[in-house]
DNA sequence: CCCCCCCC
């Protein structure tokens, strides 16, 4: 006879999911399973082998019913492992190497831990940890990445990587104080998030690189937004959530990183968040900008890091932790959190959740290590924009124009920047410049006097010179749609092919010649880099789209920005 | 239940 239940794929096993198909056959070597209300049960596949598409079979095998509950159920969830890796788990007491390759992984290709060598988590027969109060019936440990919000009989052990201070919030949906930890045993790591009752009740308890049995924490999904952890559910330590510090020495990872080379870096979305680890090539000097939301003046380091990819990006710090900071000696860093974001092509920026780690003891830090001394120090670096080439390098945000407007490119708080390939259809040629004051910086419009000189209201100074100045509307076309953008001096030179002081000239000397600029500079094609922004004029919102660059077409960059694409779409 | 992390 054949039975039928419910299974569900582990998150871990998520690539799984295109490749079992109905009816196809598998092999569960690990699995969980629940009793779920009533008598159900689901079974959560923790490691899945697949025997046979079901393409390739194509019919039910026997009759299934719907498996009854039989026998004296366990309420436990509890790890089961094939037969293979029982054997593997009775071997006298032995524990993997903590090798780097395992426990710091780079990249994707590098297999992660497994559970079956590792004797810290009890499958069937295998050693049990010691008992802990509070967990009725239960001395198991379970492995993090087995955690799911389908079950809360768990418990796991894990160590705290990683500790934010206490925050306050208040919104429309209230207000409030939390905190986030980070916790990592063999199997991954989970971020946890203590709110209001639980900041008193576990703030304090929680230190980084201490290790804690931890149990009835709610699951929820991960905003992945917020969080590059290696797990698709997070944590809320509430009332009910026990937490315990294990007083045992356990031999549990103190550092996971999942390094993304540099050269990589324009594959991962901007605004996602990454780990990264490099040399510091360039330490700045701190300086301060002024928050466009806040207007407050911030303190920030910008670095400039390099790896063996060959690829140079900027790192900035904030706060404090730019002020501390001492890149003499040009010592590797790395940074657990990172924020990436697509200024000049990519860039990162380590948040207040960022772990940031000067010279870790980790194989990819070493090895950078002396790759820098030995020749790194002397290499040429690529950037993601190089030099001269504004906007047209492998990080570019390429938009058509039917798409900008359809993804509301500008709609939010920050301006969107953006690249496409188009062509001047029109330019205005009334107004397109103006008299500017010719103090250094200042480019306000002066008033002319009527009598040979010009008052700058800005500088409140009068002068008898005046510099002229570019504001140039034009209307761009590609093959989707149509955007009107304006230009300012140095793109509206590019585009009508003449320096502004010329046109000047030639606006008041010869307005045949004047015009002939424009009808020559009409129908070129550029690659434009663009900038989105509503603005608000007399109360109303408009969105302005400003030319940042117009740069001739390198057709053969282009042809491989083409070729990208192209293979994007076979994926 | 947060999720702001700043500037070019």
């Amino acid at each position: 006879m054949t039975s039928q239940t419910d299974a569900m794929l582990a998150s871990q096993l998520n690539h799984l999911m295109e490749e079992i198909d109905p009816l196809c056959i598998v092999q569960a070597d690990k699995f969980m399973c629940n009793r779920m209300q009533g008598d159900k049960r689901v079974i959560i596949l923790l490691d899945v082998k697949i025997l046979k598409k079901g393409s390739d079979i194509g019919h039910k095998l026997g009759n299934p019913q719907p498996l009854k509950a039989d026998g004296p159920a366990s309420t436990e969830p509890s790890v089961h492992n094939s037969s293979a890796a029982i054997q593997d788990m009775n071997r006298p007491a032995q524990r993997p190497p903590l090798n780097p390759s395992s426990t710091f992984t780079s990249g994707s290709n590098t297999p992660t831990p497994t559970l079956q060598t590792s004797k810290s988590f009890g499958g069937k027969g295998a050693p049990t940890g010691p008992s802990t109060p509070g967990t009725p019936g239960s001395n198991r440990v379970h492995p993090i990445n087995s955690l799911t919000p389908y079950q809360n009989r768990w418990r796991i052990r894990a160590r705290v990587t990683q500790k934010s201070s206490i925050r306050t919030w208040s919104n429309s949906r209230g207000e409030g104080r939390l905190f986030n930890v980070n916790f990592l045993d063999e199997s991954g790591e989970i971020r946890a998030t203590g709110f209001n009752e639980a900041v008193d009740k576990f703030y304090d308890m929680l230190e980084v690189n201490k290790v804690y049995y931890v149990s009835k924490g709610s699951l929820k999904t991960a905003n992945k937004q917020y969080s590059n952890l290696k797990n698709d559910y997070e944590m809320s330590l509430n009332n009910d959530t026990i937490i315990e510090p294990c007083s045992e020495n356990v031999d549990l990872p103190t550092m996971n990183f999942d390094f993304v080379p540099i050269n990589q870096m324009e594959k991962h979305a901007p605004n996602s968040v990454i780990d990264v680890v490099g040399v510091v090539k360039v330490c700045n000097d701190v300086s301060t900008v002024v928050g466009r939301q806040t207007q407050k003046e911030i303190t920030k380091r910008d670095l400039q890091i390099v790896d063996q990819s060959g690829v140079a990006i900027n790192l900035t710090l904030w706060g404090d932790e730019a002020v501390k900071f001492n890149g003499n000696g040009h010592p590797v860093i790395a940074v657990k959190g990172a924020k990436l974001s697509d200024f000049g092509g990519r860039s990162l920026s380590v948040l207040a959740s960022s772990q940031l780690i000067l010279n870790p003891d980790v194989r990819e830090a070493h090895f950078l290590r002396g790759w820098y001394d030995r020749e790194g120090a002397a290499m040429d670096f690529s950037s993601f924009r190089g030099e001269g080439t504004s906007g047209s390098g492998s990080g570019t945000n390429w938009k058509i124009f039917e798409q900008a407007k359809r993804e509301n490119l500008g709609q939010g708080d920050k301006p969107d920047y953006f690249t496409s390939k188009a062509t001047v259809i029109f330019m205005k040629k009334d107004n397109c410049m103006y008299k500017a004051c010719p103090t250094e910086n200042c480019n306000k419009k002066m008033i002319d006097q009527g009598n040979g000189m010009y008052r700058c209201e800005k500088c409140q100074r009068e002068f008898p010179n005046y510099k002229w100045r570019m504001i140039l509307s034009a209307n761009l076309a590609d093959f989707s749609d149509n955007q009107w953008i304006t230009s300012f001096q140095e793109s509206a030179e590019a585009m009508l092919g003449i320096k502004a002081d010329d046109l000047g000239n030639l606006r008041e000397s010869n307005e045949t010649a004047f015009d002939e600029v424009f009808q020559r500079a009409v129908f070129k094609q550029y690659i434009f880099r663009l900038r989105a922004k509503v603005e608000t004029y007399n109360e109303e919102n408009r969105l302005k789209t400003v030319c940042m660059t117009a740069t001739p077409i390198n057709y053969v960059e282009y042809g491989n920005h083409l070729v990208e694409q192209l293979k994007s779409f076979i994926h």
